[in-house]
RNA sequence: GCCCUCAUCGUCUAGAGGCCUAGGACGCCGCCCUUUCAAGGCGGUAGCACGGGUUCGAAUCCCGUUGGGGGCACCA
């Protein structure tokens, strides 16, 4: 449908509801929409659908807007930049919306509806029982106005419910093609509450207008409530050529294939940013599920979508999130980093595992960015840091060696190896690692004529606690000759007896 | 119950009737490199849900079946 060639300039949205963070399935369908907006030059507007709901708190708003930024999705028009179509808060909107209500009440598009909850409950109980589709019988339509003052005297103050027309909706759709709706399954809908709210259907249908959406990128499950928002669109008096190109994204599920729910922590947005995933990784993950540039490309930017995003090329069906291939994906954008900027990035999990001072101390700087470079293509993710580095930066009288590695590793068999090693280091001129290397090598495989593994394998569990660790001459060199032989030292105390 | 919708390796996908003996990526399995772990290199495993059509020819088009998902609110 979409020919990528828009007629007016294309204006896209996201519109989320604030209830809670945000979870992928929507971050994806904001991408989706910033993607587009870039790659045509239009704009990209942030809406926040707000019109009820106790649950939606200025914290909520705040964490939206702040997971959008730390994506780097930017907007045009939206919450803190503002623009010429605002507010754009819905809770801020209830003038138009209620405008638009009256002008539909006089000119019959939509009537007063005085059944109270009960009664429509009750309705809807039978219509189950009969084995009909629940949905509204329309008995208000039609009120003569002795029912109307009847119901008034009751005290009953109705709501606006939309007077759906007769006929058949086409939706124009990016992803399913024309989608054809009978209005006879479409009862007529309530658009305001009782107590002057809009509800969701009229609202975002008043903004889509007002604001000038040209294509609106939303998630599938509003496929079937579109109908009743082009019959609003129409009754405000839009021209057919004007409706909004629409694209239904199919859902993002959880690894066993559900759709994503609260219980799945990895759904929510600030999980991935707390579990040291890189918004660049996040966006290129997510970029790739469920669509694809269509050659053999895989590795995005927001810079690159913005150049080659094609809404035609959403796909249809749902997409699992994979761990596996996100994590993929995020060890390969850290190893794209710039060291500088490596370090910039794990400065807050070391800090959060009290490895560093705020602000850290200049000689904690110091390790931090010798050793990034070690680590670096070790990382998948940038929390890991924290642990591999943990040797480096601990007090010496907090170090500790991992009870397990020193019960396999710092055995009877590793004395000669540790007292080897300790004399050689304790005599070298030089503290480099080659130096290191060299004197290590020497003394450890051709004197003693151990294999590299038994060779090492000893000094690294000593020294570094553990027998996963960067590479070994290197991180002594870092240490420094002082704590490297107290650690040696202590293992031969501790460990192997001495 | 009614309406809508989806269906290619385990996962994400390429594929728009002959280029398909179905391509790539992640995963997985080997091998190489190697001071551990990674990273890297090389190779391998695995798929068009099923049944009917249409056609000289179908993963691609049509119908049906099965299975999945969504919707039918004074939620968004």
């Amino acid at each position: 449908m979409t020919d990528g060639s828009p007629s007016r300039p294309v204006r896209t949205r996201f519109a989320p509801s604030p209830s809670g963070d945000l979870h992928v399935g929507n971050v994806r369908t904001a991408l989706y929409a910033w993607a587009w907006a870039r790659h045509t030059g239009g704009s990209f507007i942030v809406r926040i659908e707000d019109t009820d709901r106790s649950r939606v708190t200025d914290e909520a708003v705040a964490a939206v807007i702040r997971s959008l930024r730390w994506l780097g999705l930017d907007w045009d028009e939206g919450p803190e930049v503002g623009g010429d179509y605002g507010p754009y808060l819905q809770s801020e909107r209830l003038a138009f919306y209620s405008e638009w209500a009256e002008r539909f009440l006089a000119e019959g598009a939509a009537y007063h509806c005085y059944c109270t909850q009960e009664e429509l409950d009750a309705e809807r109980e039978a219509q189950r029982a009969k084995g009909l589709p629940p949905g509204y019988s329309g008995r208000c339509r039609d009120l003569e106005a002795g029912q109307v003052t009847a119901y008034q005297a009751e005290g009953r103050r109705p709501v606006v419910r939309f007077r759906m027309p007769r006929g058949t909706t086409v939706v124009h759709d990016t992803i399913r093609g024309e989608v054809v709706f009978d209005h006879a399954n479409i009862p007529d809908f309530v658009i305001m509450r009782a107590n002057g709210y809009p509800l969701y259907n009229l609202a975002a249908s008043v903004d889509d207008a007002l604001m000038r959406i040209t294509h609106i990128v939303r998630g599938d499950d509003l496929l079937a409530s579109t109908p009743r928002q082009i019959a609003i669109l129409r009754a405000m008096g839009v021209p057919e050529e004007d409706l909004p190109v629409y694209t239904h994204c199919p859902y993002v599920l959880d690894p066993d294939g559900k759709p994503l729910s609260k219980r799945y922590g990895s759904s929510a947005i600030s999980w991935y940013r707390q579990n040291g995933y890189l918004p660049e990784a996040v966006v290129n993950y997510l970029a790739l599920l469920g669509w694809s540039p269509g050659r053999d490309r895989e590795d995005l930017t927001l810079t690159a979508l913005a150049e080659i995003f094609d809404l035609s090329r959403v796909g249809a069906t749902a997409g699992r999130l994979d761990p596996k291939k996100l994590d993929a994906i995020n060890g390969d954008k850290i190893r794209a980093l710039d060291p500088e900027d490596l370090v910039r990035r794990i400065m807050p999990f070391l800090r959060t595992a009290g490895l560093v001072s705020d602000p850290p101390l200049p000689e904690q700087t110091h390790i931090v960015r010798a050793a990034a470079p070690l680590v670096q293509e070790r990382l998948s993710h940038l929390d890991e840091a924290a642990e591999m580095l943990a040797f480096l930066l601990v007090r010496e009288d907090v170090f500790t060696v991992d009870p397990e590695s020193a019960a396999r590793v710092l055995v009877e068999d590793a004395k000669a190896v540790l007292e080897a090693a300790d004399a050689a280091l304790r005599n070298l001129s030089t503290w480099d690692r080659a130096s290191i290397e060299q004197t290590l090598r020497h003394v450890l495989i051709d004197e003693l004529g151990r294999r590299p593994k038994h060779a090492f394998g000893p000094v690294r569990v000593a020294v570094t606690g553990r027998r996963v660790s960067p590479p070994l001459f290197e991180s002594l060199e870092l240490l420094g000759r002082e704590r490297t032989l107290t650690r040696i030292r202590h293992a031969l105390d501790q460990h192997v007896g001495a």
